[in-house]
DNA sequence: AATGAATGAGAGTTCATTCAT
DNA sequence: GATGAATGAACTCTCATTCAT
């Protein structure tokens, strides 16, 4: 039933694949009902596998929540990279091509930016050390762009960069909260490419040096 | 033993008070551990009183919760509100205010501020109703005030008000977050209060019509 | 219905009755299925109370093991060192004295038996440190008694005490052991008195020097 | 990739041997660790084979446990035999032989002796009736070899030639206990050859008639 | 009002055992 | 023979909630 030909190759494949069944079925549900009211048991349903399987693959609960913040946060701090590696784009550019990710992600995985942002940021005071610098690292990364801008003349210099990224960021994680929310509506496909290119002007105009 | 003997002519006050007392406590535990990762005991604990206690004033721990922030989020909407209803002020002294309000709050009462931007406002999805609309209200109205300078041309028209809402209290609550964390330091009481105004001024700078 | 006039008192007593009753019941099934085949329900069905209660009494399993152990080994010690305190009796009064004891113990109360002998001292190699302390106690006082009789020339020196004192308790756990596999059967109150007697008799005459 | 070209030649003696193999693995970690804490995949980690192996070999745990009960049991049986068999040796040669044997046996195998006598007598209680029997077998043997001896005047009569094996057997446990404790401990070889000897007389004075 | 003993459903986790490859 | 993924019953422990006093 579950066979194929390709016996060898499958088995490699279908630990990592299996492992990756498993996160896909917990984003769901931790989507669905948020991670302290979610069972162990309601990972394997939704996965369709045998209760254990799920501690073959995780040490605990906890690990696998871990698990997709890793896996999640990770892209977007190496968009954030990627952005700063790249000199001759413009400030404005920049922030756009991060508000694209981000609000664009949400599109593509409502359900991994459900979790990412709900479930780990909401629990991020209890995180351990090298959680919290991992969370940290976009942030910081994004505050070193704005510095170098600052430096420039290209960004006001009477507030600390470090602020202006996290604020940067609360304005598109708030977006974000609405939408999963139901309160606030994605438009639909073409007037939501506008809307990602204003917001980010926006972040833009907030940054700029008072006149 | 634990008694004193104007006991009785205190009876309706401390009622009230001794819920309060709880609900203080409830504050404390929640914040230090989070909502899930508190035990009723730990909040009885924390208010020296008999953990069946609690449930005299309280029909459960969601009540709790919900008390919490049935109190502290209505100050917010109320500080909206107030904002809303006084028409010789400019959309950048609203603005102020809000700010002021919020960033302020913090200062005041950070336990409160964690419990309510951690433990509620984040995992607002899975709140009943009447607690989503209570916390869109505040949302909402700003929206309106922002839709009416949209008509008084002070605000660009180009992209939905209550999104605009959504960015500015998002920044706002990034950096509470930030704060709580740890990983934003509030800076001394002079500094801090040239801060808020730059804020101010940058979230009113992002509203701004495009040149 | 389960209440009394006397209801202060009571509260206090029943506390500690509650703990004790849990814990005979706990010897109860311990002694009938043996501590790892043991479920806390089957402790607090025999009890008669619901699950949970076991855990307000007690912190976890391990614990009423411990428990057990505790207050029915000290009884052991006890009699060792009420024994050596005694300086005007034989050294055959003495071993009488212990011998009388245990397998009196197992006549009045075998199951306690069953678990001190068979679930702990025969798991001592796990026991944590202060626990296998405890253990040896009752062994390392009789080994100080025997020392003191080896020194007045009655009991012979060339062996080490603690390996004499090894000897005359493994002698008697057997024969309990005996009892409780059912190999071995305890004869009537009558004949039991002698068979005693001639079992400490056994005892000291394998200590006395050679001739 | 682990297999060597005379993988074929090997194939009996190869399943005989994994089967020690595993079996020995299975004493080191039950030794260390106790029956009931130990998985299967303790023993397949110590063996280093994949652990649905181990049920090649074995039909469950417990046949494990009582595979090394039957393969070590046995030789204490077998001794028995063999002293009993040998009409010419004098009651205290027979018994020295005996705790040669057993004191002896920790020397070389101290694993062997702790799980056959921690855990295997520990748990006798739960034994199947067979098991039982083959436990008895060789303390009912010395019984018998002890009562020939009563009739020949050699051994007391007033007691139970049975109660009088599990005595001797019991002091001789109880030393081994000691050495697997720790609190016991055994001596260099030269001395350790005397203390067997005056172990075996005292086991014997006890038993003499009283004068 | 106040206490804390009592309840028991529920959840996480373990691990012996099976089975497809 | 050999592997280790898969299964799921079993079990400990937690804790919100109730209730007798």
């Amino acid at each position: 039933m579950k066979k194929n030909p390709m016996k060898r190759k499958k088995n490699k494949h279908s630990a990592t694949e299996k492992r990756r069944h498993i996160l896909k079925a917990a984003i769901k549900v931790f989507s669905k009902k948020g991670f302290h009211r979610c069972r162990i048991s309601d990972i394997a349903n939704e996965a369709n596998v045998a209760y254990g399987l799920v501690y073959h693959y995780f040490e605990n609960k906890e690990e696998i929540l871990n698990s997709i913040f890793d896996e999640n946060w990770g892209m977007l701090t190496k968009v954030v990279e990627t952005v700063d590696e790249q000199p001759d784009l413009s400030l404005q550019d920049k922030l756009t091509a991060i508000v694209e990710f981000l609000l664009g992600a949400y599109r593509l995985a409502p359900d991994i930016i459900q979790v990412v942002v709900m479930e780990i940021s909401r629990s991020s005071k209890f995180l351990k050390k090298p959680k919290i610098d991992a969370f940290e690292k976009a942030f910081q990364r994004l505050a070193d762009i704005l510095e170098r801008h600052q430096k420039l003349g290209e960004v006001r210099k009477d507030l600390d960069s470090k602020i202006m990224a996290y604020m940067f960021f609360g304005s598109l994680e708030l977006i974000l909260t609405g939408y999963l929310l139901g309160t606030l509506h994605p438009s639909d496909e073409e007037q939501f490419g506008k809307e990602k290119k204003i917001i980010a002007q926006m972040c833009y105009a907030s940054l700029m040096p008072p006149a």
